[in-house]
DNA sequence: TCCGGAGTTTGTTTCAGAGCAACGTTCGGT
DNA sequence: ACCGAACGTTGCTCTGAAACAAACTCCGGA
């Protein structure tokens, strides 16, 4: 294993206040791994005895229904901490997460959680904070799911990928991972049926502009409108 | 304000490992008041200045879409605590809670959460411990609106109710707070004439018996398997 | 180079459940 | 004892989106 670099952590929030040691200290304890597109870091049930940070890459966290059928709960993007049931005093993890494309992950064990919330500043308030906007944010997509139509539903859905991983390209706002029509109706709870209809909709339209497994927002404003959260 | 009794609190888990002088501190720290039935405890958005544990009555926590559609994201038992944006490193409340029967809560000023974390043991433990749940829950009710169809997930909300605030009674388990056909259908993102429907067929079925405001589950596993759960 | 699978598109059919409408019932207030 | 509001029931209509079906395109591997 190669020796990490400080850079890697000193800017992100949960070690920004940390001293060059410090952080020395926390990579020296971490574990780098790369995760191919498709594979999952870990699975829900079973033994939460890691946490992880995202270095590079994007991952989507799914839940299974008894029924078989999944849904996205979230997506992590770089900088964040994920995996962190032991904040949560769980003993296994809530959910599944499947790297989205290829990403590059550190992680600790579960033994030196409260080492790191003890001796480290900000470390604790920086992940409760992950977690509270989490909490806020799947309530967000329960409120969605329950009271909004199916068209809304996938211009939300497509809004969020791009506010969280939306690169800027020459012709619009482009979704910076992969993204099928069937993880898009995994998130809205839908069809990749219908999602196709809709995106085919919004590309003879001028909103979207896209190929297998890729998407380009280029008229952002004309989503908000559709997404029903103005006019 | 008369003094309160220590006995309040000695048995609810955040406060279970405190010392009887401990308990004082806390008790003397709190405010109590009650609320009427629907009344509000605090509404999402405004300034989370206190924190707060349900001696008695039952909670609707809920939240409002901008299109003024309201869903209920869940429901607070006695003990329970709530409204712990603080835990979260929150400014503001997320949701609004409701009282959904006549209710008694303490309160405390979110100054004290962290003296509350490091001085008393097991309540940050405990705390943490609710907040994980109610995650885990939240992602359990996202997953069923994605994925399951409006009878599923009446039958799984009326037993959620059932779960946490049943009471065994002569003709079945009863549901021990008022509950409109209404709050229902605002639990489960469906209308109050289809969820009227459902009891009616439930009812005829001899699986439900229900007066206004009042339901009693007579046959919980005929709704168990309704529930789609198992078989 | 061909093949197979994964991802996507599009047409057609079907039906659960929303929307609308009207009426019945219970309750609390005066 | 009456009134009005909140709560509940039921019938009917109509549509959004699921289900079913069939092809097409792209990609990687043998």
């Amino acid at each position: 294993m190669p020796k990490l670099d400080e850079s890697l952590l000193s800017d992100l929030p949960p070690f920004s206040l940390l001293e060059r040691s410090q952080i020395r200290e926390v990579l020296d304890h971490a574990v780098s791994r790369r995760y191919e597109e498709g594979t999952a870091i870990f699975r829900e049930g079973h033994d939460a005895d890691r946490f992880y940070m995202l270095l590079d890459g994007y991952l989507r966290v799914v839940r299974t229904t008894p029924g078989g059928d999944q849904i996205i709960v979230l997506h992590i993007s770089p900088g964040q901490l994920f995996g962190i049931a032991p904040a949560l005093q769980r003993d296994t993890y809530p959910a599944t997460s499947i790297a989205a494309a290829e990403s590059i992950a550190l992680s600790w064990p579960v033994s030196l959680w409260s080492d790191f919330t003890t001796n480290y500043p900000g470390f604790a308030t920086e992940s409760y904070k992950t977690l509270g906007q989490r909490l806020g944010q799947i309530q967000d997509t329960l409120t969605e799911m329950a009271t909004q139509a199916v068209e809304k539903r996938v211009a939300c859905a497509l809004l969020r990928l791009v506010n969280q991983t939306g690169r800027k390209t020459e012709g619009g706002i482009e979704i910076a991972f992969p993204v099928t029509r069937h993880d898009i109706s995994e998130m809205t709870g839908t069809t990749l049926h219908t999602v196709s209809r809709l995106l085919s909709a919004w590309q003879k339209d001028g909103i979207v502009q896209s190929t297998r497994k890729h998407i380009v927002v280029t008229a952002p404003h004309r989503l908000v409108f559709l997404s029903g959260i103005e006019g």
